[in-house]
Formats: structure tokens, C-alpha cells, sequence
DNA sequence: TTGACAGTTGAACAACTATTCAACTATAAT
DNA sequence: ATTATAGTTGAATAGTTGTTCAACTGTCAA
């Protein structure tokens, strides 16, 4: 097994620490996944979405009054969302509501809040 | 009470929904700062640097080395993660040895993981 | 005190992203 | 058909962000 390019400019210091961390690390792609996903939840706009849309299904005029936003910016937004699976919706007439697709978000907000909160 | 100046281009759909949700929604700036947490977790490099601290104490080389970067670019990512009060770190000589500051981040990772995994 | 290595820092650059703007589609009502 | 409103979309712009580079500090050993 050849050794890979190395392209830092560090002698190891623990390297039985770093290969027991290696070993049990997620794959990269998961960890990429992932990050993705929290990377959706990382902007206010898109966090109050859903917070809204927790509390009850709504139409994007309904959620660009509330946030005081273009229905331009909303609709950009909730693309985005629907691409991480995290909301869905449905046509009724000339307007579309929107709504979460997913309850693992609430509780995942809880834990943020937690966390915040603390200090 | 005088109405603000409402910037997007609406009638209002569902007054009685919008009056609704936004009597419920948290503060602005908690919703702030919970996206601002989130986006902390929301880069590959940061989430695979939480990970390999939630398995142990790690010093800045090992970290670069498990993840094939400069300690720059690591040290500048443990910047950010000292500021978000996610790790905390201890100087032994000239080693500067860091960890988790806070035991929710494995629990927010494990539901985002169960989330990424369902579809 | 000099050299070596761990780590930090600020500036710079490239890549990315949120919002705006204008033009567009879809549906309903007259 | 025409008009009006809900919503979408692509391009453009301004702002943000991750990594690199070079210079720096801190600690140890000779």
C-alpha cells in the first residue's frame, strides 16, 4: 500500500490516534451529505421557512408577508428547500402551499436551541 | 398600531394563519443565531473535524493529517469552532490539543444522519 | 541564542450564495 | 380574449466564505 501524497507540512504526532479516528469515521460522501443538509438549516431565511411551516402549512404570500420578503426570494428559497427534500407541496388553484416533508427538523431545531441557550 | 411597509408585492392569503404563526415564532435573533450554529456544521471540513474530535482529543497536526490539509486551513476552521463554543482546546508544549466542548453535537449529527439516509 | 517545529494570523483570491429585477407561466374571473 | 394575481425562473450583483500563502508567535532542545 503506497503511501498517499501527503500535503501537509506536519510530522505525525499520534498515529495511532489518527488511524483509530480513520477507522471510524463515516465515509466521506455521508459526511459531505451531511454537511449539505446542515448547510440548508445555516441561513435565517430558509430556518424561518421552516419554522413557519412547522406551525401550519402556507402559500408563499402568506410566507413572504410573514418575512417581509419578495415572493421572488421566497420562491428561490423554498426551491431549494424542495431539492433537500425538506419541504412539499401541493397546487390548489392559483396558489401553492407549501409544508414541511419531514419531522425530524423540529427536533433537530430543539437541540440547536439547546445548544445556544446554554451559553 | 400603523402598518409597517410591506415590501413584497401581495395581498395577504391567509391573515388569520400569518397572525398565527408569527405570534409563535421565536425571537429574530435566536433564529438568527440558531442558523448562524447551523452553518458552523454546515461545511464538510468543520463536520469531519467535530466527528474526529467526538472520537478523541486530537492536536492540530493529527487533524491535518487525517484530513490531508495544511494546518492552516485547519487552524483557521478551529477558529470558527472556538468561536461557536463547539470545542475547547488545552497547550501542552508546543502542542495544542483540542476537543468537543458540548455533547449535543453528536445527537444533531445522528438525526441529520437518519434524515440524509431516508431518501 | 540559535534552530526547529507546532500553531496562529491577515491578506488575497476564487468559489459560492442570497436577493433583486425583469420576464415569464399558470390559473381564475370578467 | 383580456386582465389580474400567484408563483417561478434566469441573469446579475453584492456579499460571504474556504483555502492558500507568507509571515508571524510560542515552546523546546542543543
Amino acid at each position: 500500500m503506497p503511501k498517499n501524497e501527503v500535503i501537509c507540512d506536519c510530522e505525525v504526532i499520534h498515529e495511532d490516534i489518527v488511524e483509530k479516528v480513520k477507522k471510524n469515521m463515516p465515509d466521506e460522501s455521508e459526511l459531505y451529505d451531511l454537511s449539505d443538509f446542515f448547510k440548508v438549516l445555516g441561513d435565517s431565511t430558509r430556518a424561518k421557512i421552516l419554522w413557519a411551516l412547522d406551525e401550519s402549512e402556507m402559500c408563499v404570500c402568506d410566507l413572504a408577508v410573514l418575512l417581509n420578503m419578495t415572493k421572488s426570494a421566497i420562491s428561490h428559497q423554498l426551491r431549494l428547500l424542495k431539492q433537500a427534500n425538506l419541504v412539499k407541496y401541493r397546487r390548489e388553484g392559483k396558489v401553492v402551499y407549501y409544508s414541511l416533508s419531514d419531522d425530524h427538523i423540529k427536533s433537530i431545531f430543539e437541540t440547536g436551541l439547546e445548544h445556544i441557550r446554554e451559553k
